[in-house]
DNA sequence: CTGAAAGCGCTTACAG
DNA sequence: CTGAAAGCGCTTACAG
């Protein structure tokens, strides 16, 4: 066996046809599990491969085949715990379809969006789901259209021409409002921050409708640091206008966890005299004290359905647009109370 | 111009070529910024290829090449927030880079670490960076090694012969340890859950030895729940044996809030008469009340570490193996307090 | 600085 | 079910 340890040479589909006696086609059949070929000849070709430690090289069968069996995910951030539970809802769905996915962070930047899809591009991934980063234009989605290159937005939507996974937002909040309005309350806050983009207005559009509904006078948006550090030394700018509220709902659970410290500072006891409530109920909800009311937004579930619906696309490039809308749910724990004097 | 709009076919390096009329080789040292090709050429065909919509195919590229400019990263676990910040952080250099991360979740399973890093040898990664899940064999390294695939662990290392990127957690402990006993505490807790690793022991480990330095009597280790959610209900544990303790220190910021919880829910003032400390330093310990004083751990930082010791392994695959271990720091806030009787 | 040729490892028709 | 040939789009020597 002169050849036996030229261990330099990667070994090939060839080699292991040769072994196998088989024509490097049948061997490639094998591989795809195609059903041309008969079991015991695919024993042997298994055999072999196992024998010479063959590993299928991805990166030539995608330059034949196009099709890379690989997705790109982009998102504006990472180190938000909402994005990671996002990103494993996808990286689950893709791995089990046999996909791997490449993953880029925007930092909600436009223009390195812009770079990252492109070299998304030139390393050939199927298909793209990304969460647009603040101010993206339609034209980026037109761009990815005219490259025929895949793509579902998640979380955030530019176009409902496109595939879209997100949850229901504005249904959240109105639940979160009904909530606070049968527990008396009829000056509520909502408490933002962070970049602009539908999700946003999906809410603030939702808080609006809802106050409404209920006869409040809404309007009484304040926005709050990014930085979770930094909210709680902001607590006050809920009380800065003459018409105090006596609850406040928050863009996030990150905001809630920052007001709640605020609040707490200023002597004001969340759940008693002051209602919280947070949203995406993500999991510190439950180990804050006193437990955090939120709207649950499942990012993991969120994460899933982007998956699918890219899976789904791949598989029919022209079909019509779908959009998977995730039901919101207000999770009631301990962070509102009935406002004081209120019959509820 | 009979073939302006045959869309369908891709547009390739020969493409280029002729329009700018150079050779396909010309054109390929420009993508690739040889100093060989004169500026006017340079020029040319840089025109060129944004007139004809070029795209470079890296799957092409690769397959000649043997580079795939890819390094796989495999963690146990996205749901932590720790570990999106440490992602994070290699991200950012391995694109800063010019290169792409393929992302993998073992689920802190040997099995699925073993699936995913033979897909991620079949997508031809360059090399991988690693949390090893708990219980993997030194035989894994050893695997890789034979594969000829670069590797670096990171947070969790199995063998000192392999680059590693950590934090000081031994130390990280000490200073726990030293400035609780500053305070006066003689009998302190260490809470800890989830799988054991090298991490793990280097925390035990240092808790032992630091507090055995001050003569206090170590061995309360005590294991809470994995989901925060549960840890609350289990701060009871911390005192049902006889010599109850008067402060804990945490594995991890997460327990950390869990404990916090609980505590407060036994009525105890944590950094009055209980001490309390967190591990990792993660952002929410700003937000909570009392603020938490935590080890910090820079998960950032050492995942820019094992990046970039990545990157170096790369440059030099047959150089000896590097360790870089991040300095751990004790961030002091306020939960934590002097005990009741004695002088500090 | 540029050109012509070979080849990376697979898959795809096309015959048998 | 199997074989021989061509080709995916690049890069790598090797000559000029």
């Amino acid at each position: 066996m002169p050849f036996e340890d030229k261990k330099k040479s990667r070994v090939t589909l060839i080699d292991v046809a040769r072994r196998a006696n088989v024509s490097r086609a049948t061997a490639s059949l094998v591989i795809r599990k195609s059903p041309l070929v008969g079991a015991e000849t695919r024993a042997r070709v298994e055999e072999a491969m196992r024998e010479l430690g063959y590993v299928y090289n991805m990166g030539a069968a995608r330059l034949r085949a196009e099709r890379s069996h690989t997705v790109g995910v982009i998102v504006p951030n990472l180190t938000n715990p909402f994005f990671a539970e996002l990103l494993s809802g996808i990286e689950a769905v893709i791995d089990a379809a046999g996909m791997v996915v490449i993953l880029a962070n925007s930092g909600d930047l436009v223009e390195r969006q812009n770079m990252v899809v492109r070299r998304m591009r030139e390393h050939g991934v199927d298909g793209v789901i990304v969460c647009p980063a603040a101010g993206t234009e339609p034209a980026f989605l037109h761009q990815l259209a005219e490259w025929d290159l895949p793509l579902v937005q998640v979380l955030r939507q530019i176009s409902g021409e496109v595939d879209y996974a997100g949850a229901d937002y504005a249904d959240g909040m109105r639940q979160a409002v009904d909530y606070l309005a049968s527990l008396g309350h009829r000056t509520i806050a909502f408490a933002v921050h962070g970049p602009i983009h539908s999700a946003y207005h999906e809410r603030v559009e939702g808080f609006r409708e809802a106050t409404q509904s209920h006869g409040i006078d809404s309007g009484r948006i304040v926005r709050v640091p990014n930085q979770i550090g930094e909210i709680a030394a902001a607590a006050h700018l809920l009380f800065d206008e003459a018409e105090r509220p006596t609850a406040v709902i928050c863009f996030n659970d990150v905001i809630a966890l920052g007001l709640s410290a605020g609040l707490y500072d200023r002597g004001l006891k969340v759940g008693e005299n002051f209602s919280l409530i947070g949203f995406d109920d993500v999991t510190d909800a439950e180990a804050m004290r006193p437990r955090l009311t939120s709207v649950s937004t499942a990012p993991v579930t969120i994460g899933e359905n982007a998956a699918r619906l890219l899976l789904g696309r791949l598989a029919d490039p022209t079909g019509p647009p779908r959009r998977v809308v995730n039901e919101t749910i207000l999770h009631v724990r301990q962070s509102c109370g009935v406002v004081p004097g209120s019959e509820p």
